[in-house]
DNA sequence: ATGCCCGGAGCGTCCGGA
């Protein structure tokens, strides 16, 4: 079983590309973010003939995240995160696919700090915490999955003094992460990957995936009971070089069924 | 310090992205 994230930065504008890693990478499960489109707007049809289902939580213009899955119809568990009935953006989706619990996540990108778009980050944070809890007791295999807008460590962009001060480093943000990890969560594609280099992201400017001036801010969060069945995992890097890309690429992990 | 590049909305050129 195959699961991928990817960040598509405007479903509609992009579907060609994402038809076009889909049918050549083909995973079983995918979650999407930035889907950049009201719920009407969704290319549910095509995807299916495409042979995924899907669920989304959609957003004019920002925002929006989806979860693919070629096993039939989706279970969905949850739309967005609780203690705010007043949160407008669609960042959170949560499915249970082939006993799996998929929570698919596109967090605030915070920038520029300081100011309201950090505090919201913050506040989103805090509700993530609360949600990450909860699903360590249920005692069933789960995965936190997508576009964290965090720079874990120094090894994670090409150059850390120049993002010192922007919202995906800042301290907050890192620490946060790391609070993830003491709650039992194993940040899977650096466990796999322990020395190198692994980017998700680079930039549209400069010439940043030429000079390979990269961040990795896509993750795959497991639990005990999920890790145990990883297979292997990594990035289709080659996808951000292709005509007309999101600024992001997949990432996978192969999980073993019995 | 600024522009460099993108999609979306919508038809000017801005906003948000990271």
């Amino acid at each position: 079983m195959k699961i991928a994230t990817y960040n598509i930065n405007g479903i509609n504008g992009r579907l060609p590309n994402l038809l076009h890693w889909l049918s050549e990478a083909k995973p079983d499960v995918v979650c999407l973010q930035e889907l950049k489109a009201a719920d009407d707007r969704f290319p549910e049809q095509t995807l299916l003939d495409a042979g995924y289902y899907s669920i989304w939580q959609g957003q004019q213009s920002w925002n929006g995240v989806a979860i693919l899955s070629r096993y039939g119809e989706i279970k969905e568990t949850r739309r967005g995160l609780d203690d705010d009935p007043d949160d407008t953006h669609s960042r959170y989706i949560e499915a249970f696919i082939n006993g799996i619990v998929i929570g698919c996540l596109y967090l605030p990108n915070g920038n520029p700090y300081p100011g309201p778009k950090f505090d919201y980050k913050l506040q989103w944070i805090k509700r993530l915490t609360i949600h990450a809890k909860r699903l360590m007791g249920f005692g069933l295999p789960v995965a936190l999955i997508g576009d964290f807008n965090i720079i874990p460590t120094d090894m994670d962009t090409y150059k850390p003094e120049k993002y010192r001060n922007n919202a995906l480093f800042r301290p907050e943000a890192r620490k946060f992460f790391q609070s993830l990890l003491k709650q039992g969560w194993t940040d899977v594609i650096r466990k796999l990957y322990p020395e190198e280099r692994v980017y998700t992201f680079w930039e549209y400017l400069r010439h940043a995936y030429k000079r390979d001036a990269g961040l990795r801010l896509d993750h795959f969060l497991l639990n005990e009971q999920l890790l145990g069945k990883v297979s292997g995992g990594g990035v289709d890097r080659r996808i951000r070089g292709l005509a007309h890309s999101s600024d992001h690429t997949p990432v996978w992990i192969e999980i073993q069924t019995d």
